[in-house]
DNA sequence: GTGTATATCTCGGGG
DNA sequence: CCCCGAGGTATACAC
């Protein structure tokens, strides 16, 4: 990602017209090679911007991005003020679905559930391709790696087999089991995962509440 | 406008609950208070965010930002990469041309473009559910309305015939006929407004503009 | 303030 | 690819 600072008018040609005059901006050029220009205020939306894939040419005076529909945004640079860059790698992704999210929290509070003796290691257990939702060990002391979906389809199997596979080279944890926990899961999931030595598990998101209310009501 | 590059897990709680696993981002808190997460990639919304007003308060692990309507925003920082800021001062603001607003402007002016002799009683007619984009006389002196869109969609046939129902309780405007105006109208859109008995026409904006550069010169 | 409509809406799912 | 629907929609504007 590159941070731009600089004092610049814009011009944006495409599915409507717009022009900024002159100002100190934020320049924002990501990965992916979309650009936004953001004033110091405005809540999150940038003044203007051109979403990936586009072509950023630069020349003496500024910068000229087109994209494959036809639209152009110019930036035109009288000063810059600042000129950074940083490699920010890919990002994991925001888990966004509040049930999802509050699914995996009750699971880690409660990981009995999925067998007696169960210890949770730690939930967003990282690799190098992303966090598994949690490792646990069995009540044999075996390691575990649990994928939390509220919908489990065949993609959440896919992605608990890449975790499975970079957790096994760890000497420390192989070998690793895995187990697809969610509140409804499709029946091609189902079939994927159990070829796979997947263990499926059908949350029930009421009880786990229950559950979490009668550990409350204790304290 | 501050941009801090950090390796950080982040938590929402507010409308919906939210997680970020660790990774490096950039954070970027402007003047006006709003907080913007930003992933490298992704167009320009950012991962996560906290619109202004709100309240940022700093510890040892991170930043807690709160908003008065009770939502909160947690970013534990793990590893500072970068830290600066920048005085941008007030942006003189986005002008723009093409937009909806103006394709009404424009042919408020010239609503002999829908037909000869066609008078405009005014724009933003009030109804009570809200107000049509013009309202016009043909030259026999009948009413019609007409609504204004950049792209012509189902929903806004559904819009304008909503309109029609109300304007035509009026027994002075009664009968009302309606024409949907846009650059582009989708094939549905044109099939749905011509069962009900509404005109479809489709506006060419340079032609507009054109049109009103013409009057301009004849001053 | 509430309500309505717009947006370079964005973003994701399904056909 | 388009169509359709939801969004932590945000934003402007009228009542």
């Amino acid at each position: 990602m590159r941070l731009v600072i600089a004092r610049c008018t814009v011009d944006y040609d495409g599915r409507l017209q717009a022009h900024l005059p002159e100002a100190v901006r934020l320049l924002m050029v990501k990965a992916d090679g979309c650009v936004a220009i953001h004033a110091d205020g405005g809540a999150y939306k940038p003044l203007n911007w051109m979403n990936a894939p586009n072509r950023l040419v630069t020349d003496d005076d500024g910068w000229t991005v087109t994209s494959p529909k036809g639209e152009t945004l110019r930036i035109t640079i009288h000063e810059v003020l600042d000129d950074t860059a940083h490699d920010l790698g890919v990002d994991p992704g925001l888990r966004k679905d509040g049930v999802e999210a509050h699914l995996q929290e009750l699971l880690a509070r409660d990981v009995e559930v999925l067998g007696g003796g169960w210890k949770l290691v730690r939930r967003e257990y990282p690799t190098d391709i992303g966090p598994v939702d949690l490792l646990c060990r069995d009540d044999d002391g075996a390691a575990v790696a649990v994928e939390v979906k509220r919908r489990g389809e065949i993609d959440g199997v896919e992605q608990l087999t890449r975790y499975l596979e970079r957790l096994d080279r760890d000497g420390t944890l192989r070998p690793v089991r895995g187990v697809f926990a969610a509140q409804e899961i499709k029946p091609q999931a189902r079939v994927l995962a159990e070829s796979r030595g997947i263990a499926c598990v059908t949350l029930d998101y009421d009880a786990l509440r229950g559950i979490e209310s009668d550990h409350l009501t204790l304290f």
